[in-house]
RNA sequence: GUGGGCGUAGCUCAGUCGGUAGAGCAUUGGAUUGUGAUUCCAAUGGUCGUGGGUUCGAUCCCCAUCGCUCACCCCA
């Protein structure tokens, strides 16, 4: 293959589709704004170790998920493949979060190196926010309530089960693991191919297995809600309890386990049912250990990511593609000297309406083409520029979707879109 | 990383039991010397993903490779 193509699992995003994206922005700028949060940014790019040391070196995403590569310096570095530590990293770096509270969020791309599938990209994009400095079960039930808000500003409500459960502090997981791996190796004989390798990298994910065969040996295992600390366990009942009050329904989901090291306490997820494979959209919970682990003061956080490519996917199980912008106008012309006084006269009505959004033909074409394109171009009127015209000093307007045409001068057309743009906004 | 399905025109696809290809849509022009979206006519557009093998001859069969896609794994 010669021709050049966008690099493996790597999506254009063409004007066809621009419009869910545009409208997906401005749903979650408006949300995020409801609550308080602020929009920060940070570098596509961070050193390596950044992530080994926060997502952790045994997860998938840091062992074999990494697009990482030395600069010129001979420097480690790596394209994020999440948020979270680079958006701690910043707020750290700028001293924002030294006895404060903090309430963040930020959008962009992300890099995985895995095999794509439905739902699943090495460059996908993320909404994720970030809470910092509140150590209780309020802030957690806040952002839940933001992402059950955004689904019903979406439309989505029904199509989104919350799941959550508590993982408890670093110590509950040790303790666990280690009364785990005891009864999974006296059971050692039971366990299918997967289970044994996840003996070794990630015995929690034995608990989720889809195997049913292996039922029965999940269903007696210790669990890892038996072994919260009074604090964590107390931390999870009050966060049931807000959830209750805001009429937030939710499951607990004890196999619940989130792929980065750095969670603690509270882990949630909003998962679909009909995307196939891929069905989380949004997931998240607290990280009360990874500031220390970056090296900055003890401070509780908790946050969520959410896939945008998912949940465009989500939304067009219901609703076709958002429209993307149409012009209201098509400007004709037909003729050099109509050429050269049709940029001009485009210009003036730009001038006087800014909001008014004109589309001048240009390349040529006949007539017959120019009416084809301004038909495709969705817009509302055609104006029409040739000798005839320019000897009368009009210009011909005509309705695209109606029966209405007529000439107009300049001035006379300017007051006839201010009027119809003044109708377009009271809709 | 493992496995299945699929790669033919810009797009959606047909087709050749092996003899170098067709439709619809789109584009352009015309029927209507300045009026689109309905109709009719015509034109433009393909190294049949890439490389190799078998064959007189491969787009078709075989192998490899790349890509897309779905699933496993994992995650947003």
């Amino acid at each position: 293959m010669t021709t050049l193509q966008a690099i493996r699992g790597m999506h254009d995003v063409m004007p066809a589709q621009i419009g869910d994206w545009q409208y997906l922005e401005a749903q979650l700028r408006a949300l995020t704004a409801a609550y308080g949060y602020q929009e920060v940014r940070f570098p596509m790019l961070e050193p390596t170790t950044l992530f080994s040391r926060s997502v952790g070196e045994n997860t998938d995403i840091v062992a074999k998920e990494m697009y990482t590569f030395s600069d010129r310096n001979g420097e480690s570095l790596t394209l994020r493949p999440e948020g979270t530590a680079g958006c701690v990293r910043a707020a750290l770096e700028h001293g924002i979060l030294f006895k404060q509270t903090q309430r963040l969020w930020y959008m962009g791309p992300m890099f995985r190196y895995e095999r794509p599938q439905k739902g699943r990209l090495r460059q996908f994009h993320q909404f994720g926010l970030e809470a910092f400095g509140m150590p209780g079960p309020d802030i957690d039930a806040e952002i839940i309530a933001l992402t059950a808000r955004l689904w019903r500003n979406l439309g989505l409500e029904t199509k989104l089960r919350l799941e959550i459960n508590s993982l408890g502090t670093l110590d509950t997981r040790v303790r666990h693991r280690k009364d785990l791996l005891e009864y999974l190796n006296v059971h050692a004989h039971a366990l299918d191919e997967d289970s044994v390798r996840r003996l070794a990298t990630n015995p929690l994910r034995i608990l989720d297995s889809k195997n049913p065969t292996m039922q029965a040996l999940i269903a007696k295992a210790p669990r890892l809600l038996d072994f919260l600390d009074q604090e964590s366990n107390d931390h999870f009942a009050q966060l049931q309890e807000l959830l209750t009050t805001l009429g937030i329904a939710y499951q607990i989901n004890p196999h619940l386990v989130r792929g980065l090291d750095y969670y603690t306490k509270t882990v949630f997820e909003w998962v679909n049912e009909e995307m196939g494979a891929q069905g989380t959209v949004c997931a998240g919970g607290r990280y009360d250990g990874l500031i220390t682990q970056l090296g900055g003061e003890a401070t509780p956080a908790v946050g969520f990511a959410l896939g945008l490519e998912r949940l465009i996917n989500l939304l067009h199980l219901s609703k076709p593609a958002q429209q993307s912008v149409t012009p209201d106008v098509y400007f004709v012309l037909l003729g050099e000297s109509a050429v050269q006084s049709g940029l001009g006269l485009a210009e003036r009505l730009r001038d006087a309406l800014p909001t008014l959004q004109v589309l001048m033909n240009a390349g040529g074409g006949s007539v017959k083409s120019q009416f084809k394109r301004a038909d495709k171009s969705g817009a509302k009127y055609a104006l029409v520029l040739g000798d005839d015209e320019i000897r009368a000093n009009v210009i011909a307007l005509k309705d695209l979707r109606g029966d209405f045409a007529t000439q107009l001068s300049i001035e006379e057309l300017i007051k006839f879109f201010e009027s119809t743009l003044h109708e377009r906004r009271v809709l």
